[in-house]
RNA sequence: AGUCUCGUAGCUCAGUUGGUUAGAGCGCUACACUGAUAAUGUAGAGGUCUCCAGUUCAAAUCUGGACGGGACUACCA
């Protein structure tokens, strides 16, 4: 007969290495597919990840929570597919290889051919794969692959390819020029998704300058209007009176001090030899301040924004004596002299600020250096004046686009200044290099305008500023041709269909992604990098024509296309070479760009050189990983394969995978590209900080699995809080849950197995119907069925939180510490019987159901224990839980009144409980009775029907009802807020009062009338008997306990039978001590000898028959004076016992 | 800077539509049990529900404000 498996102890890691080979040696996972043959599909994409980098815990989550939800939903029946892939193209793979290599991008091309570069790539793409593959396996993620999407695929590729034809084809991909983030570091472009990942933006302490703008002179410029000669008049009245007396310590000419200044912040001085223009807001108000400059101290008047006189100037030297300002004054002088609205000054020319052999007038085009309007200009900070450089944001190069002041950029697209910046020339505005001798560019600029009596304030300045989400440096705005997606076109579309998407959280659809919706701006598709899918345009030289291409065919058509008009041979060159078309094609560079193509003009057309956005990729992975539409029967392979039913990844995946697979399923095929997504939150440390490499709080998966299981990991992922709540993680969170939960699960099955292994249980009687079993049986089954809907729906609704807390709950509370507990005799007393066979299919039935329920999330531990007890029960026609069908609630095998008065049950052996507690008297004294009111019949009904399993829970002899017939009962009325506070109102409190102090005839009269009349203020107020609740609140003259409307008293008088009966007990249990130390099996027979003692005598006597029952002896022989034994302490007094075995 | 979100026991978290004694687990303390035994049970201590104001008969719960954490948006000179 085969026998359940019983173990030592408890192994977690050791468990799942066995489960792991079963897995492998039985090809599980293929067969919880292939079983689903025909069946419908649940549709699952996972989204590629890196191998370039090391998988971290905040994978783990993610991944088991994409992994519970498929091996759910195969478990009911759907067939899930789940296609793995790897996302290999984009920044991090080209930053890994320069480093290892040890060069940047400048060398690619001259140190490196992007031959060669683009080779290493390849090879660095996978460079962690096995680990991932490693983790995957170990930590119980059933994904596939064995044929995965790879992103720089050809096939994959060519999927790409057809999607942006596709969208060009639609008028939705074109190229513009425009200010975007540009990272020098990286040497590319970013995207707004990639500037919106988490941490991007970062705190800095800038240099920053308020910089004088000299307005020019009437001489100095043409088409001097009325304004400006007022503002120089105000000027020189201003100073007039100090004509040639010594401020500054000098003889002072008119003209000098009548001098004019803008003033304009800054944040980033290198921009400022870039400056084309001052925007002024047509509305504010601007104040011209006569004052001094504070580092040159020279006579100065200013103009600036007069919400903002107060950052710059103390109300105390307002018009303070301006003969007596020297060097050392703390206090600046200042007297507003004019006032002017900003549309007013639209048009005045002042002089270049920096000048240089780069920024000339003809080198910016248009006509620079005016003052303009904008309507973006604030006074929140700064000077309400805004330094405006068109080259280097996005404001600055639309206004100056509209006011014709051309445009300087005169920093180059490594970062650093070109060679016409004078002394400047060639040096890095931040440092990107990492230069351990940088010197901050700013800094110096800030000096030399201060030299040259051109700056107001310089000052550091702590700011948030974004960064390059690679490098981590900072990032500026830069002008750039890019070609971009219109996806503003489709906006409105991607919000109606976001509304169909069901997000987990909700908040996070509506909220985080749906503001992002309404803001969207196009999508920047171009990166100007090495390794990433080429766009598929040609352009003719002189940019009129474009063609877009679609296909591997269509690019093969075309090169032989141009090979004819323009007497090429490139078709046979590449056949011949690398490129091999049309078989075996390497779309990358440097193989694409070598293709020249024709126009349909006859010009000869070479590639954009831009690669694309690696979040297209991605995005476009539900069609690109089949090949679509390349491949047969491709419309209806889409069909099962697109959209997803679920998705999950990481709440920073919102504006990144999320988005793109939106943006994607919306233009290509007007459709939602997922119904479902779960975005879960971020993992920090035990402390509530972000994990990061540099600071050392990382964890790492696989020691955390190999030393604590894949199963309490998962589990402790999912119930300590909901997958979209960010999650502290701490590893002796891990250890509870191997300890609480794994640990009861194994105990009860070890309980299980031993005793089904001694009586032969192997579930080979027949199913016994579940009203022919005992309460306590019906009740867990009950609880059991309850259990499986509670989970089912959690399961449906996407909350693997609650349902992993339910099980918890069911296990602990219920299984464990009630049923087992309370049934252990059942199974080692008696004989192998009804009731005897009733306990064990019950149990079996909890642990096997259980165990389908807790698959998805714990699938090692769960399959374990599954195959444990199917190995001799067999009772599924499958091997592993993984193959079974998830388990489906019995509405019938629920009873509500069951479930309530066992409830009742816990409850009043929890209050006798705490009664014993408090006289001391321990649970193996028996004690005559416990007294309970009852309030109706109903309550009456329930308590009787768990009587046997409260006495023998808490040792007492009967249960006594009482009710208020025997006028025993103090009752306590509590009111019902909820009723009564709608109506009383403002009464409410004296109503309270009066029901708290109405006396037992007025309860009585309630009771029987079912309502009273009681006079609160004076007023009657009627009460019914649905406004109370009837609290038995105490028994005069017992100690009573009580919670909620339950109330026990407990007969605490020990009489000399119970007495014995203690003591019998007492006696029982040394022996069975003493039996179990001798090494005695269970079930050997045993001769005992007991001193006799006088107060134990009639114990012994009065109890002989339960006492041998109860230790397996044949007779109890009392011994005078007896000599050796082993003395046992039974209530205080010491007697000698000496027990033999029978043989 | 704005928006969202969170703030409950030493720790991790529950807390229904507002309803009068705010709960659990871990940890801690004490005890019990000893045929699940490196298991199990019971009890106890531990809270200004971040703070302030308001609405209400009644606020952990609703409103406003402050403070603190987190995320997001913007980058603004």
């Amino acid at each position: 007969m085969s026998k359940y498996k019983e173990f030592k102890g408890l192994n977690m890691p050791s468990i799942e290495e066995g489960v792991l080979d079963i897995w492998k040696k039985d090809k599980v996972f293929e067969q919880s597919v292939r079983n689903r043959d025909g069946r419908e599909p649940f549709v699952f994409y996972e989204g590629p990840p890196s191998a370039n980098g090391m998988p971290g815990i905040h994978h783990v989550i993610s991944r088991t929570l994409k992994d519970l939800v498929c091996r759910y939903k195969t478990m009911q029946g759907y067939q899930v597919r789940r296609k793995a892939g790897w996302d290999t193209h984009g920044l991090p793979v080209e930053l890994g290889v320069e480093k290892e290599l040890g060069i940047t991008k400048e060398d690619i091309g001259k140190k490196i051919t992007v031959e060669e570069y683009n080779r290493k790539c390849r090879e660095a793409v996978m460079r962690y794969k096995q680990q991932w593959e490693d983790i995957t396996e170990k930590m119980g993620y059933w994904v596939d692959m064995s044929d995965p999407y790879i992103t720089f695929d050809n096939k994959y590729i060519e999927t790409l390819w057809w999607a942006l034809k596709t969208l060009y084809n639609k008028d939705l991909l074109y190229k513009s020029v425009s200010i975007q983030p540009y990272s020098p570091a990286a040497g590319t472009g970013l995207s707004s998704h990639e500037l919106n990942q988490p941490g991007t933006y970062k705190d800095v302490k800038d240099t920053t300058v308020v910089a004088m703008f000299r307005v020019r002179a009437a001489s100095e410029s043409e088409g001097v209007n009325a304004k400006q000669e007022e503002i120089f008049a105000a000027a020189r009245g201003a100073w007039a009176p100090f004509v040639q007396s010594p401020i500054g310590g000098g003889m002072l000419a008119i003209e000098q001090a009548a001098q004019v200044h803008f003033m304009a912040w800054t944040t980033t001085p290198w921009t400022l030899p870039s400056n084309c223009g001052l925007t002024v807001g047509p509305n504010i108000d601007y104040v011209l301040v006569q004052t001094f400059n504070p580092y040159t101290h020279k006579p100065a008047n200013v103009i600036l924004a007069r919400a903002l006189l107060g950052k710059y100037f103390k109300p105390e030297a307002q018009e303070s004596d301006f003969a007596l300002y020297t060097a050392e004054s703390k206090l600046l002088p200042w007297k507003v002299i004019g006032e002017y609205k900003g549309s007013e000054l639209e048009g005045l020319r002042y002089e270049q600020l920096l000048s240089f052999d780069g920024n000339t007038r003809e080198i910016a085009g248009g006509d620079p250096w005016r003052v303009i309007t904008g309507d973006f200009v604030t006074t929140e900070d700064g000077t309400g004046i805004v330094h405006t450089a068109p080259a280097f944001g996005a404001d600055d190069y639309r206004v100056g686009k509209k006011h014709n002041i051309g445009i300087l950029t005169m920093v180059d697209k490594e970062g650093k200044f070109n060679d016409y910046t004078g002394e400047f020339s060639g040096r890095y505005v931040k440092d990107y290099k990492n230069d351990p001798g940088y010197k901050d560019v700013d800094v110096d600029i800030a000096v030399k305008l201060k030299l040259e009596g051109k700056a107001f304030k310089v000052e550091k300045y702590e700011h948030t500023y974004p960064h390059c989400w690679r490098t981590d440096k900072p990032v500026i705005y830069y002008p750039l041709d890019a070609w971009f997606i219109r996806t503003t076109a489709v906006k409105d579309r991607m919000i109606e269909l976001n509304k169909t998407i069901n997000w987990k959280p909700k908040a996070t659809g509506e909220g985080r992604f749906g503001n992002w919706l309404e803001n969207m701006v196009d999508w920047n598709l171009s990166r100007s990098r090495f390794w990433g899918t080429p766009l598929p345009v040609w352009v003719s030289d002189d940019g009129l024509e474009i063609k877009c291409i679609g296909s591997i065919a269509e690019l093969t058509d075309e090169i032989k296309k141009a090979d004819k008009a323009l007497g090429l041979n490139q078709y046979a060159d590449m056949k011949a070479g690398e490129f091999g078309l049309p078989d075996s094609v390497d779309l990358h560079k440097p193989y694409v760009d070598k293709i020249v193509l024709v126009s349909d003009s006859g010009k000869s057309m070479t590639r954009e050189p831009d690669l694309i956005d690696v979040w297209f990729d991605s995005g476009a992975m539900p069609y690109a990983q089949l090949h679509y539409p390349f491949e047969a029967h491709h419309e209806r392979t889409l069909k099962h394969n697109f959209p997803a039913d679920f998705i999950a990844e990481g709440v920073d995946q919102t504006r990144g995978w999320f988005y793109t697979l939106h943006a994607l399923g919306v233009m290509l095929f007007d459709n939602v590209a997922y119904k479902t997504v779960v975005s879960n939150g971020l993992v920090l440390d035990k402390n509530g900080n972000k994990m990061s490499k540099r600071l050392g709080n990382v964890v790492d998966p696989f020691s955390t699995i190999e030393q604590y299981s894949a199963d309490a990991s998962r589990w402790y992922l999912i119930t300590n809080a909901s997958p979209w709540d960010s999650l502290r993680f701490d590893i002796e969170g891990i250890k509870e849950v191997q300890r609480k939960y794994f640990g009861t699960l194994y105990n009860t099955y070890q309980f299980f197995a031993l005793y089904a292994n001694v009586d032969g249980f192997t579930f080979k009687e027949r199913y016994i119907p579940i009203d022919q079993r005992p309460e306590i049986d019906r009740w867990i089954l009950s609880v059991l069925n309850t259990l499986v809907k509670d989970v089912t729906n959690y399961m449906n609704d996407y909350e693997p939180t609650q349902a992993g807390r339910a099980m918890e709950y069911f296990l602990d509370e219920q299984l464990s510490n009630w049923y087992v507990r309370l049934c252990r005799r059942r199974f080692w007393k008696g004989e192998y019987e009804h009731d005897k066979i009733c306990a064990y299919q019950t149990l079996y039935e909890c642990l096997e159901t259980l165990s389908r329920l807790m698959a998805p999330i714990a699938p090692f531990f769960a399959d374990w224990l599954f195959q444990n007890l199917e190995c001799v029960a067999k009772r599924h026609e499958c091997t592993s839980v993984h193959l079974a069908d998830y388990p489906l609630a019995d509405a019938d095998a629920v009873d509500k009144d069951l479930e309530e008065r066992m409830q009742m049950a816990q409850d009043i052996s929890s209050l006798v409980l705490s009664l014993r507690k408090k006289v001391n008297i321990r649970v193996r004294q028996p004690l005559q009775k416990i007294l309970v009111p009852v309030l109706d019949k109903h309550m009456q009904d329930q308590v009787q029907q768990i009587e046997e399993l409260v006495k023998n829970e808490v040792n007492v002899k009967s249960i006594e009802y009482i009710t208020d017939d025997e006028g025993f009962i103090k009752k306590k009325l509590k009111p019902n807020f909820k009723s009564l506070g709608a109506r009383m109102g403002a009464r409410m409190k004296a109503v309270a009062a009066a029901i708290n102090g109405m006396n037992g005839q007025e309860i009585a009269m309630l009771e029987k009338e079912k309502n009273i009349a009681l006079s609160v203020d004076g007023e009657q107020v009627n009460i019914g008997i649905e406004d109370v609740e009837i609290i038995a609140e105490d028994i005069p003259g017992w100690s009573v306990a009580n919670k909620d409307n339950l109330t026990v008293a407990l007969d605490i008088t020990v009489t000399p039978e119970l007495q014995d009966e203690g003591n019998a007990r007492e006696l029982v249990n040394r022996i069975q001590k003493i039996r179990k130390e001798a090494g005695l099996e269970l079930t050997d027979r045993i001769a005992v000898e007991i001193e006799e003692y006088e107060p134990l005598k009639s114990a012994i006597i009065h109890f002989n028959d339960y006492i041998c029952a109860e230790i397996l002896a044949d007779n109890i022989k009392l011994i005078p004076n007896m000599n050796g034994g082993t003395e046992v302490e039974i209530n205080e007094a010491i007697i000698k016992v000496l027990i033999s075995k029978n043989s």
